[in-house]
DNA sequence: ACTATAACTAAGCGATAGCTTAGAAATAAT
DNA sequence: ATTATTTCTAAGCTATCGCTTAGTTATAGT
């Protein structure tokens, strides 16, 4: 009955997150967006309802882009060389995601620490509480370790994953590799 | 000859200082900087010349602020164990100088590693770079490590610097402290 | 007391932000 | 072919950004 979709949601879902991984959340204007996505101001807002409705659908795609290595991660009975694994992984993904550099999460959390838009840092929140919880299960397999130590363990790792991010963003290759060998030295 | 300012210079900064370690850079305007300051558009302008002035004066103010740590660090002979009392006196001196928490640089270099200036981000490579000389000095007062070791462990050390300041916006006292020996547990 | 000069106030500058809207264009059902 | 409905374009809305300026007030030197 009527006119339909000239683009694809989901297509220019992705190139939206590519320019807010490169740029930021508020160093991304909703006129750098309509050029990026190809679509007008008045697309972008009919099918997301907002700039923030945007970024939190580009946060869902990171995700969904991202879950081959969390789906590694969760089926590994390695333990701590699992998250080792990991770590690796997420340069390599974000490499292979769209050729940029350190962490979308990262970033984000970065970002809106000082901010405060309650949705967006709830969205963080749960994916690093996801994180931790799938740190304990590795480290947990290790049998001899206390709760306490695991925990400890594991706060330490979702801490040290946020030096990563950052050091992927300037640092070499060499670099990050001996801050992942050096992380893991002290587990 | 004329009229006298109203106001002294470096009182007003510090209380800038306070609102970007709040706010950030860009999420504090010219409006909330002459609230908080306590003067006028026309007297900031006069005095810093632009809003990024008003933010080096700010970093440079936080330095000074920041300097007695830096000196203890520097005085001591206590080699690795001096790196570490530093990491636990920069969370100290966060909540006596202004009873904020993170770290105003860590902030900054979070917030413009995105955005790109190159005269704050200038600022904050020669921060960084002064930081991770201080760790060589420290780490070279144990004569057995060879020099790629201590490198190494600089550069980690930098990074977890970034963690801690991310923890110390969020986490508890107890998890920082565990962060904190965790990190040292093999240096 | 007068004057020159700097610091003050308050209004406003152009640019850009996120978002909306009026009207034209396209298309599935009749 | 007509119609109902949705998508599209392009212009424009209000708010706020960093920054400037016109005009007033205060004060040190004469």
């Amino acid at each position: 009955m009527a006119r339909k979709k000239q683009y694809n949601e989901e297509e220019v879902i992705e190139k939206a997150m590519h320019l807010f991984w490169r740029n930021g959340y508020e160093n991304t204007s909703t006129r750098m967006l309509e050029k990026e996505m190809g679509i007008n101001q008045f697309s972008i807002y009919s099918s997301f309802g907002s700039k923030q409705g945007v970024f939190l659908e580009s946060l869902k795609c990171y995700r969904s882009k991202s879950s081959v290595i969390f789906k590694k991660l969760i089926d590994s009975t390695k333990g701590v060389d699992a998250i080792k694994d990991f770590f690796y992984d997420s340069i390599k993904i974000s490499e292979k995601i769209g050729n940029e550099k350190g962490c979308l999460i990262t970033n984000t959390y970065n970002e809106f620490a000082v901010n405060e838009d309650k949705i967006i840092n709830d969205q963080i929140k749960i994916f690093l509480g996801n994180l931790k919880g799938l740190f304990i299960d590795k480290l947990s397999v290790n049998t001899t370790k206390d709760e306490e130590t695991i925990l400890k363990q594991a706060n330490y790792l979702v801490l040290a994953k946020h030096g990563l991010a950052a050091a992927a963003r300037v640092n070499s290759e060499q670099e990050i590799e001996d801050y992942i060998e050096m992380t893991f030295k002290n587990i």
